[in-house]
RNA sequence: GCGAGAGUGGCGGAAUUGGUAGACGCGCCAGAUUUAGGAUCUGGUGUCCCGUGGCGUGGGGGUUCGAGUCCCCCCUCUCGCACCA
């Protein structure tokens, strides 16, 4: 290794280096502060991709930073393993999914070391290992027993193309969220997660993660969807059945004029009429037919179906007639809504196709409404009429007035409601971890006995695509005796939601090794909760709500403190590159493009608009090709600098250039001096002294530390770095003293260091330090080095900018005034003017306020 | 429709508490070096008429000595949620 700087050379020596020195092994220390860094870990595809390479460069600089900074820091990395694409594979190649999913993990892991990452590898694990999994069994046990885990028959969303089960939040557009086939309804037996035991806590809980990005906290609130409202029994006419609504407004029930039920209502067979079954049936029947996206698109007409029964409005004694409508869900509140045409707008449209009553029972103040006058229904608040002994109070007031005087009568009660619905975890798939329950026909559904734990996800599967999960045809598998009456019984052939690991992977990073239950309390509760989580915004609702949830879980169940697994979180922006498409060959990759034309046909390639970067678009960077022409610093360097962590970052291959192009100069810079550097001890010597270039280093040692410390702003300490290296540059190397000049160039190899490791680790040793970088700590500022003399002070008339003077930086207000004034330019603006005022703010500008 | 965020040169972006708008980088222009190209180094680069001047942070109004930043109205874009009873 020469004088030139040779990317792959620097990168190999001290990722070498690092792996022999264990550098990044974390341990529990009682002397220094724990920081526990973590970045969403991947799904092992086989090839890291741009947005990998972002968000572990982002967290590399923290977990550097804070390690530099004296923290004990935790930053592990492993394998989210379990999942479909290795089904997929499996059937497309006849590979196993184990061994595909191992193999890209070996081979995805080269990738990671390659990019210098400091990650403490000896805790490495993937889900999809016995040693993880059979953990996740028994905490599933441990819910089982609490009742957070149960079964039951319900519709579920329903992948055909995956032949799986997906929870709502998995429902994209009505699709499903992997393969975007579309998703039906399907009656299936299924475990589920009693998240909503812990709905309150989640969502009280939003408003004390002060860490996290308002935007996510938002989106989990209302994924929650509480809502305070009350429950009212409806007693169908001549019959015993009740229907149950939920509504917020109790205080329009005077208004009630008819009632609409979701299609899957459970009643609706007992309540429809002979007279009305062919009709209902028909309209059930057409409204099955409408995907989800459509029935949810608030475009779509609001048609319904009377059933040819009524119940009774509780206070006004009215009978209702009862509807079914195609815009109430079965899924939110009870799937029965009592519709007050006057009050709700739905209701109102509804009302006026089917010729239903529409009576005003809340008067705006100072307005007299009337049903025929109405155009839209009055949403807003206002008096009661029409409402009996409540007329003329508040709306608001008559909401619990009238739920208590239901609830005086039995017939309703105040409640809340919540969007949030259990987490369904069952799936019909192989590559997962096996439900650890098994069926005896005279026990029932019976869990597993902790001793006969793990039950081990079978090698021997034949995986062909067809017919459903290869587990529930795996009779080695599937018969197994009865551990409570021996009898032969039937193993559960669903696995879990491959959410269920990533809910606790986190805490097990703490003790991944430990052998004698999910987690090793000890080490669990030096560790977490996280410091700081990293990852994409995507995993705003389901993988972030899911690990809190988990986290409170093994609280309660006894083997964590943390109620929150995540203090602080970070969401970074995806990773965006222009699109070129041309007319014959359609999408085009950047290598398939020269000289804005095709190379196929040498059409013109249109250019597109920027979009995030995936295979379908053809607008992908490859890590590995970037890294083998720039090497890993440039990769990191780029991701860091072009935009600010939580912002997209759009590709720019003449931005890594710039990027390449700066290391180069700072190699440079610590080359073309070496000789006039001297001895490294100087340094400590300049203490007190002060001068322009050594005013600069401490100015961007200081810089750099705010920006990297909370803020994260990458993009702007690069920046700073960048100006100390012109400064060095610019500088006149004969006149200035070989310790200021050292001392600067020391400090940007040292401020770099966190960002571009390794050139930053041979640059260090070229200056003659041994033993890594890190363990000279973070370089500090020294608050005399920043002080000057004289200053330059902006002078402005009326409010702009029409001179410059240099002060003394001590100078006292009237000297300002003094020296402004007589300021050539600001003489020629003030004259003939009278000055009413001069504003100084201390350090920034004068302004002098004329008029006339 | 509701909620959140954003809109600044040719481009990515900076301006942390109301105080010189455009740091830094890319691109472009010029110069130096070089047989040439590349690389490197230096300088210039918001815009408008030649200027020491005018204009300029999506548009319009306001507060202030002073507004990219604060307030009101409007436009556009992005993300999330959505017939939520």
């Amino acid at each position: 290794m020469e004088n030139q700087y040779i990317p792959g050379e620097v990168e190999a020596k001290w990722q070498e280096f690092w792996a022999q020195n264990e550098s990044y092994r974390a341990e529990v220390l009682a002397d220094k502060p724990k920081y526990y860094l973590l970045e969403m870990f991947p799904y092992p595809s086989g090839r890291i991709h741009m947005g990998h390479v972002r968000n572990y460069a982002i967290g590399d600089v923290v977990a550097r930073f804070k390690r530099l900074q004296g923290c004990n820091v935790l930053h592990p990395m492993g394998w989210d393993a379990f999942g479909m694409p290795a089904e997929n594979a499996a059937i497309e190649h006849g590979t196993h999914p184990g061994k595909w999913t191992y193999e890209n993990i070996d081979s995805m892991r080269v990738q990671l070391k390659r990019i210098g990452l400091s990650y403490d590898w000896s805790r490495e694990f993937a889900t999809c290992d016995l040693d993880y999994y059979r953990w996740e069994q028994l905490i599933f046990l441990k819910m089982y027993e609490k009742g957070l885990a149960y079964k039951k028959t319900s519709n579920v969303n329903w992948c055909e193309d995956c032949q799986t089960v997906l929870a709502n939040e998995q429902v994209e557009d009505g699709c499903c969220w992997r393969c975007h086939n579309q998703v039906i309804q399907k009656e299936l037996d299924q475990w589920f997660f009693r998240i909503t035991r812990y709905a309150d806590e989640l969502l009280d809980e939003t408003w004390n993660l002060k860490g996290w990005p308002e935007k996510v906290l938002a989106m989990q609130r209302n994924w929650i969807g509480k809502s305070h409202g009350c429950e009212i029994e409806f007693v169908v006419k001549d019959s015993a059945a009740k229907v149950k609504v939920f509504t917020t407004r109790a205080d329009t029930l005077f208004g009630a004029t008819f009632m609409s039920l979701a299609p899957e209502h459970p009643l609706v067979d007992s309540l429809v009429s002979a007279q009305q079954r062919t009709e209902v049936e028909a309209f059930i029947a057409e409204v099955s037919r409408q995907d989800k996206l459509d029935r949810t698109s608030g475009e779509l007409e609001k048609k319904g179906v009377f059933t040819g029964s009524y119940c009774i409005n509780p206070l006004t004694g009215e009978e209702l007639p009862v509807f079914l409508a195609n815009f109430v869900l079965m899924d939110y509140g009870t799937g029965a809504v009592m519709a007050v045409p006057a009050h709700d707008q739905r209701d109102f449209e509804f009302a006026h196709k089917y010729q239903l009553p529409i009576r005003v029972v809340i008067q705006p103040e100072g307005a007299s409404l009337t049903a025929d006058a109405l155009e839209e229904a009055m949403t807003g608040s206002g008096l009661l009429i029409n409402s009996g002994k409540f007329d003329g109070i508040s709306n608001e007031a008559a909401k619990e007035k009238i739920a208590s005087f239901l609830d005086e009568r039995n017939q309703g009660h105040m409640t809340v409601n919540y969007r949030l619905r259990d987490w369904g975890v069952s799936r019909q798939r192989y590559w997962g971890t096996p439900i650890p329950i098994i069926y005896c026909d005279s026990c029932g559904a019976v869990p597993v006995p902790e001793k006969d734990l793990p039950v081990k996800l079978p090698m021997d599967v034949e995986i062909t695509g067809e017919g459903g999960s290869p587990l529930a045809r795996h009779e080695a598998f599937l018969n197994v005796d009865c551990p409570t009456c021996g009898s032969p019984a039937r193993r559960e052939s669903d696995t879990f939601d491959t959410f269920v690991e990533s809910s606790w992977y986190f805490a097990r990073y703490a003790c991944p090794q430990y052998a004698q239950a999910p987690l090793d309390t000890d080490e669990a509760n030096y560790w977490m909760s996280v410091d700081q989580y990293i990852g994409g915004i995507e995993h705003a609702v389901m993988h972030l709500l899911y690990a809190r949830f988990f986290t409170k879980v093994l609280r309660d169940l006894g083997m964590i403190e943390a109620s929150e697994p995540f203090t602080n979180l970070l969401t970074q922006g995806m990773v965006c590159k222009e699109t070129q498409r041309c007319a014959e060959h359609g999408w085009l990759y950047p290598e398939q493009v020269e000289e804005g034309k095709c190379t196929g046909c040498g059409k013109p390639v249109e250019i597109g608009r920027t979009e995030k970067m995936s295979k379908s678009k053809k607008n992908v960077v490859d890590p590995n090709e970037l890294i083998a022409n720039y090497g890993a610093d440039t990769a990191r360097l780029f991701s860091l600098f072009a935009a600010p962590p939580e912002k997209d970052l759009e590709w720019n291959e003449q931005g890594v250039e710039g990027c390449y192009r700066f290391l180069g100069r700072v190699w440079r810079a610590v080359h073309d001096n070496l000789d006039l550097l001297g001895s490294k001890a100087d340094v400590a010597g300049l203490v007190g002294t002060t001068s322009e270039l050594r005013r600069k280093t401490h100015q961007t040692i200081r810089k750099v530390s705010e920006d990297v410390d909370g803020r994260f702003h990458f993009n702007t300490a690069i920046s700073s770095v960048m100006e100390l290296v012109n400064a060095i540059y610019a500088c006149d190397r004969k006149q200035e003293s070989p310790e200021v000049l050292r001392e600067a160039i020391e400090s940007v190899v040292r401020l770099l260091s966190p960002f571009v490791p390794h050139i930053c680790e041979e640059l260090w040793q070229r200056l003659g330090y041994e033993g890594g970088i890190e363990k000279h700590g973070w370089p500090t500022w020294e608050d005399a080095a920043l002080l000057t003399t004289e200053i330059e002070l902006v002078i402005q008339v009326n409010g702009k900018v029409r001179g410059k003077v240099r002060v003394a930086a001590d100078a006292d207000n009237s000297v300002l005034e003094q020296a402004a004034l007589s300021e050539a330019n600001v003489v020629r603006f003030v004259a003939g003017k009278q000055v009413c005022k001069v504003i100084c703010v201390p350090g920034r500008l004068i302004n002098i306020v004329v008029s006339g």
